[in-house]
DNA sequence: ATTTCTTATCGCAAATATACGATAGATATT
DNA sequence: AATATCTATCGTATATTTGCGATAAGAAAT
C-alpha cells in the first residue's frame, strides 16, 4: 500500500463542517444532544439510565461531543453537568445553514 | 467481549439525521458536495482532477454519498453525471434545521 | 483516613472507514 | 469484433470507531 501521507488541505469551513458532522454522525450522539436541548442540561448518570449502554460508552460519546465543541461540562461535585456549548452550537448551525443554502 | 447485539431503537428522525451527518463527516465529501452545488453537476473524472486522491477513492466517496441519498448518478455514456439529489437534500436540510432549532 | 458516589480512562475485541493499485464492467466508436 | 474511455468493484493494509468491563480519579461526607 501507499497512502497519501500528506493530508489534503481543505478550506477552513470545510474542515469545521466535517468535524461537526462527524460528531453528529451517530444516533446515540444525536439523541444525547436532543436530550440536552430538552433538559437544557444533564448529568452523565441521567443518560446512562436513558440509553441501554454502558456508562463507559456514554462517557466516550460525551467526550467526542466535547472534543467537537458541541457540549461543555461544568463541575457540580460530585457530578458533572453537561450543557450545549451555545457559542459553538451557533457556529455549527450557521455552517450547516450556509452549506444547505 | 459482549456487545449489545440488539441495536438500539432510535426515533426515525434521529437515525435519518445521523445517517446524513455521517455522510457529511469527511472533508472530501463536503468538498465534493460543494463542488456539485457550484457546478450543479459533474463527472467522476472531474473530481479526480480536483482532488489529489485515487480514482477508486473518489468513487468510494461518491458511493457513500449516493447510499446516504445525497447525490444521484445519471448515465451519460460513457460518463456518469452526478448531481445533488434535490428531494433528499431538502429532507436533510430541514432535519438539520429543526435539529438546530 | 476511609468510604461513597460519580465520571473518566484503560485495555481489549470487533466492526467500520479510508486509502491505494489492479481489475472488471459498461458503452461508444472504430 | 476490437478498441478506447470512463467508472465501479475487488483485494489489501492500516486507522479509526464503537462497545464492554475493570480500574482509576475526583470530590464530598463520615
Amino acid at each position: 500500500m501507499k497512502r497519501n501521507l500528506e493530508p489534503i488541505e481543505y478550506k477552513e469551513n470545510t474542515e469545521a463542517l466535517a468535524k461537526f458532522a462527524k460528531a453528529l454522525g451517530h444516533p446515540t450522539r444525536i439523541a444525547i444532544l436532543k436530550h440536552l436541548e430538552n433538559q437544557s442540561c444533564c448529568f452523565t448518570g441521567d443518560l446512562v439510565e436513558v440509553f441501554p449502554l454502558a456508562q463507559s460508552t456514554i462517557s466516550q460519546h460525551l467526550k467526542e461531543l466535547k472534543n467537537a465543541g458541541l457540549i461543555q461540562g461544568e463541575l457540580k461535585p460530585p457530578k458533572i453537568k453537561y450543557c450545549i456549548h451555545q457559542e459553538n452550537w451557533n457556529i455549527a448551525k450557521s455552517l450547516f445553514q450556509q452549506f444547505f443554502d
